[in-house]
DNA sequence: GTGAAAGCGCTAACAC
DNA sequence: GTGTTAGCGCTTTCAC
């Protein structure tokens, strides 16, 4: 009925063996690739691979050792502009050094993301990286310490990206990017186009993602000599319904302010259609800055000053670091560096009325 | 010198039934879950594996016959908005069905696509799911029909997402959504609006999703008895970039057109930039519109009116469909209703001076 | 150069 | 209940 194999049934590389006349060991030979075979065996042997369309089977390879070794990649939701960076970058990596590449969902959930990393370990994936901040909890650090663990005590390696790291001595891989330096940079330029009140719409206050983006916005602050009002540090989280809804709130409240900075694009880009709504003009009215450079942002009207984050760069070093490292090291700590993109959603104030 | 495991090597499941006292079945048994097993022994196994943290290879089961199923997601890349939530719909099916999903960037390159879905077959993947359109030329057909064949040869399934059906017959699920009547839709309805030239922003020529949207266009304006201007309709690709350059191209030309539509959300983001550097107001000097409704599509200013693709469905869909199916079954074409969003990018003409 | 046999880590059929 | 044996699909000694 189908075209070109009667049979149902996969079949194995004894099948081929009968077929071409030869022994499974043959097969397995010519198939391996260098070693000596008789050129008509081998001819022979490939016209009846090519004949039943015969792959060996993965994970029996794997089995017997000469496995594709794999890769596994644990966010919280796909979706999101930066992990989908990441992933990519993650991603093409992994195939570039020749593993495939699992990927898995937590939907924000911490029970999925241990059953996914227990899972990951029974495939016995060479490493997983974990990805997406959080809150730095002792639950979080013993929870994470024992995913570290096992899976180092199975010869894999546990990479965290942009989490935060472990105590010392936990073999992982962390890598970060500069949080606080990142939003120390934009919020300093934000106040050097002398802009005195600044709303910071942030993230979950646990969230270390989060807090470093705060603790940039403040040291900015005092680097001036300016202490922040307190009534401008708001906290949500890191989507565009968080933005929009913070930034609504805000200007019902009546709050005084001339710049905002969002702890993220995405909330940026709830706030700013927020302002618009109110028929604010950006920078006109009120300037606004993000964080994360996603590809968006310079769609957004006015082009969206930011900072710019290397995400796929990360996925990439991720994966190069997790597989050049042996399982059982202990922590190695990379940061990479960020730097503001100035575009048009920040003005100078125009004159200094106060 | 690790904490819980001084073997560095992964343990098997003889190592646990030694260090238990206790044959391998037993262990198998006791992890297994329902086979009876008396309660000392089972606590007594039980501890052994807590103590080693052992976990079964996943590899070795599946040869047994009992391991977790797999599923295989090749893409064009992660990183498009469109892609990301189909990608999330499948991963999230996936796992709710009790499958690992494996993803793969082919980054455009059909050769790439060959060889993962050989890798997939040899994975033993229950399905793969390729998604993104393309040409429909004949060695389109034949190398697709090929991957689909060898896949149900071996017990598995190719779907289509969003990319030309094969000729019938195939062993191939094809799910798409509707791009000419989701174009038709739209376009009758910036017709309505009262604009008479209305720019189209395409994909490329060849490109079936582009074609698709393209025939809509046309179609919506011979329904209203208006033959559309050739002039009117541009080919680029799917980007952003495209967008921004072909409207900058068209600006700078000085063609006539009150209203443009682009074949994408992304096209439209970029052409709305290229109108807003041009000093142009949207909607009030040009009407805009968009396709797809990718979540940013609304934090454009103006938001952006589009058509809605339930790309996450569709996502879910491939999957409950690709498993629900038996691997040799022809082809079923499953095609998905789009519909119109309104929002502000699309004004009425306000005078007919024609 | 090629085949038979052992073994990878697991489960399942078959004893006892 | 539990151990022994065979077998999953492959690779790799070890003979010849």
């Amino acid at each position: 009925m189908t075209r070109k194999s009667e049979d149902t049934s996969r079949s194995t590389i004894r099948d081929v063996a009968a077929r071409a006349g030869v022994s499974a060991s043959t097969v397995s030979r010519v198939l391996g690739g260098v070693y000596p075979v008789s050129a008509t065996t081998r001819t022979r042997v490939l016209r009846a691979v090519r004949e039943m369309d015969y792959v060996a089977d993965a994970r029996a390879k794997a089995i017997a050792g000469v496995g594709t070794p794999t890769l596994a990649f644990v966010l919280e939701d796909i979706t999101g502009p930066s992990f989908a960076l990441m992933a990519h970058g993650v991603e093409r990596e992994a195939t570039r050094l020749g593993h495939l590449c699992l990927v898995c969902s937590t939907e924000g959930d911490a029970r999925h993301e241990v059953e996914f990393v227990e899972m990951m370990r029974a495939q016995r994936a060479a490493a997983v990286i974990l990805v997406g901040g959080g809150a730095d909890t002792v639950e979080y650090r013993d929870r994470t310490r024992r995913m570290a663990d096992s899976l180092a005590s199975a010869g894999s390696r546990l990479v965290l990206c942009g989490r935060p790291p472990l105590g010392p001595g936990a073999p992982v891989t962390v890598i970060e990017y500069d949080n606080e330096g990142g939003a120390y940079a934009l919020v300093a330029y934000v106040l050097a186009q002398g802009h005195h009140r600044v709303l910071f719409l942030g993230g979950k206050p646990d969230h270390t993602t989060a807090q470093g983006r705060e603790r940039g916005y403040l040291a900015a602050h005092r680097a001036r000599g300016l202490e922040p009002d307190p009534e401008l540090v708001l906290h949500g989280d890191f989507t565009r319904d968080s933005g929009h809804r913070l930034m609504r709130q805000v200007l019902e409240r009546g709050l005084e302010f001339t710049a905002v900075v969002a702890a993220t694009d995405m909330v940026a880009a709830g706030a700013l259609t927020a302002l618009h709504e109110a028929g604010l003009s950006v920078p006109d009215d009120v300037s606004l800055a993000g964080y994360d450079d996603i590809p968006f942002a310079r769609d957004l009207h006015p082009a969206l000053t930011t900072v710019h984050v290397p995400y796929e760069e990360l996925g990439r070093l991720a994966v190069r670091t997790a597989l050049g490292r042996e399982p059982n090291t202990p922590d190695e700590h990379l940061l990479l560096g960020t730097h503001v993109v100035v575009r048009n959603s920040v003005a100078a104030v125009e004159e200094a009325a106060a």
